[in-house]
DNA sequence: CTTCAAAGGTGTACAGCGTACACTCAAGGT
DNA sequence: ACCTTGAGTGTACGCTGTACACCTTTGAAG
C-alpha cells in the first residue's frame, strides 16, 4: 500500500520493451555480459520474469536479431538488379554496424526467424525479378552469403585494446620485430598510406574493402549472367 | 599403494595431450558441450589440473585452433599464384571440415596465435611472389576473408535434425505452404536436381557452391591485376 | 459489483560453469 | 639425503540458465 504511492502503476512487460532493451543492453556492455539477469535487473523486475515473454535464451536472441533486421531499410528494385543489391546490402551493413555484437548472433543462430527469412526472400527477389534464372540465382546466394548481411570476416581486425595505449614508437618497434617473422603480413598491413615513411599503417578502411570484394562478386554475378551460364556445364 | 599395483604410474599430462583431447570430444559431443569438467574428466585428471597446461578455457581453444590448423597441408607454389592460392584454400577447407565446429571458433578469435599468422603469412605470400602489389595483395585478403580459412557463410544449413524425421510427403506439403510466402526462397532453395518433378530439393552442392564463388574472386583478382589495378585511383 | 480464470510477476532452488587459492605429493638436481 | 620445482588435488565462490510452485493483478462474464 504505502510502497507505490508516489509512482505510478509499474509498467507491464510485453515481449517488444523486452527485446529492445536487450538489444540496448547489448549495445552498452557487450552481448557477452548480456545475461537473463541483467536484462531483468535493467527492466526492474525478477528475472523469472522474462520467460513470460521469451521462452528460453536462445530465442531471446532470435528475438534480439529480428529486432535488428526490421531496422535494415529496403531497398529501390527500380534501378536494376546491380545497384539495387549494392544499396541492400550497403543497408543491411548500416543496420548491422549500429550494433557491433549482431554480426556473431547473427551467424551463430540455425533457426531463421520470420523477419529473417523476409530479408533473405526480399534479396532473392532482386535478383530472380533482375532476370536471372533461378539456378544462378541459387549460386549468387551461396557465393555472397554473410556479405549479404553487409559484413565481412575481418582479417585484421581491432590488434586489441590495449594496443591503443601503446606510444607509436614503441609501436613501431614492434613492428619491426614482427617484420622478421611475418614480413608479408606486415606489408600488407601496413600498406595503406605510409607515404610519410612511417611503416605504421593509419589503419585500413573498411568501407572501401568491403565495397572492393562485394563489386568483384557482383560484376562475376553480372558477367556470368550475361553469358547465360548455368551450372550444368560447370561440374563433374 | 595398494590402489595402483596394478596399472602402470599415470601418465602426465602435457599441453599437446590436452589440446588434441580437447579437439576430439568436441568433435564427438559439440563445442558446446565441452567444459573444462567434462575435459579433465576425459583426461582422468581433476578439473583444476588443466590449468597448469592451459592458462584459461580461451586460450584452451585458441590451443585447439592452432592444432586444427597445423593439419593444413601447404600448398605448392610453384604452379603461380592461381591454382596455388586456390589448392591453399580447398586444403585449408578439408582441414577444417573435419572439425564441424572450427569456423565458429576460429571466427570468435581476437588474438592470433602463431599458427594461425604462419598460414595467414604464407598466404598472402602466395599473392606477393605472384607479383601482385602490396595494395592489391592487402585488398584481396580483405575480399577473401573468411574464405581463405576454406568455409562460406552457410545460408541454407541443416535446416534441422527434426526435420529429417519429417516423411517427405510432409515435407513437400511443408514447402509448398512455404511457397505462398517465401517464393524466391523457395525456387532458389529447391532449384537443384528437380528434374524429376518433385518440388524437393535433393541438397546441393557445397563443394561446387564455395569453388563457384572461390572462383569468381580469384578470376576478379586476376583481372585487377593484368590491368594494374590500384586502389589510388578507386577512392572518393 | 462480484466472481473467476488467465496472465503476469515472485521466490526458492538446483545443476552446471570457469577458476582463485591453498594444499599435497612426486620427480630431479645437488 | 635434502630441497626446489612443478604437477595434480580439494574446497569454495560467484556466476549462469531455468524448473516449479506460488501469489497478484487484470479483464471479462455473470
Amino acid at each position: 500500500m504505502t510502497e507505490q504511492l508516489a509512482s505510478e502503476r509499474r509498467v507491464r512487460l510485453n515481449r517488444q520493451r523486452v527485446l529492445e532493451t536487450a538489444v540496448a543492453i547489448a549495445d552498452e556492455i557487450g552481448i557477452e555480459a548480456l545475461s537473463m539477469r541483467r536484462l531483468s535487473q535493467e527492466l526492474e523486475v525478477v528475472p523469472m520474469a522474462l520467460y513470460k515473454h521469451v521462452e528460453n535464451k536462445e530465442q531471446l536472441l532470435d528475438g534480439m536479431v529480428e529486432v535488428i533486421v526490421r531496422e535494415i531499410e529496403p531497398a529501390d528494385g527500380g534501378a536494376g538488379w546491380k545497384p539495387a543489391a549494392r544499396d541492400q546490402v550497403l543497408a543491411a551493413r548500416r543496420a548491422l554496424q549500429r550494433h557491433p555484437w549482431s554480426r556473431r548472433v547473427i551467424e551463430s543462430r540455425t533457426t531463421k526467424t520470420p523477419a529473417v527469412l523476409d530479408y533473405i526472400e526480399s534479396f532473392t527477389g532482386l535478383f530472380i525479378d533482375g532476370g536471372f534464372s533461378v539456378d544462378l540465382t541459387h549460386h549468387v546466394m551461396h557465393a555472397i552469403g554473410g556479405r549479404m548481411w553487409g559484413f565481412t570476416q575481418e582479417l585484421f581486425d581491432d590488434p586489441d585494446e590495449a594496443d591503443a595505449t601503446v606510444p607509436p614508437e614503441v609501436r613501431e618497434a614492434m613492428l619491426r620485430q614482427a617484420a622478421a617473422f611475418y614480413p608479408n603480413i606486415v606489408a600488407v598491413a601496413t600498406s595503406m598510406n605510409h607515404d610519410d615513411g612511417s611503416i605504421v599503417g593509419h589503419g585500413c578502411d573498411d568501407q572501401f574493402e568491403f565495397e572492393f570484394a562485394l563489386d568483384i562478386l557482383l560484376d562475376g554475378f553480372e558477367r556470368l549472367h550475361e553469358l547465360g551460364w548455368t551450372s550444368r556445364g560447370s561440374r563433374g
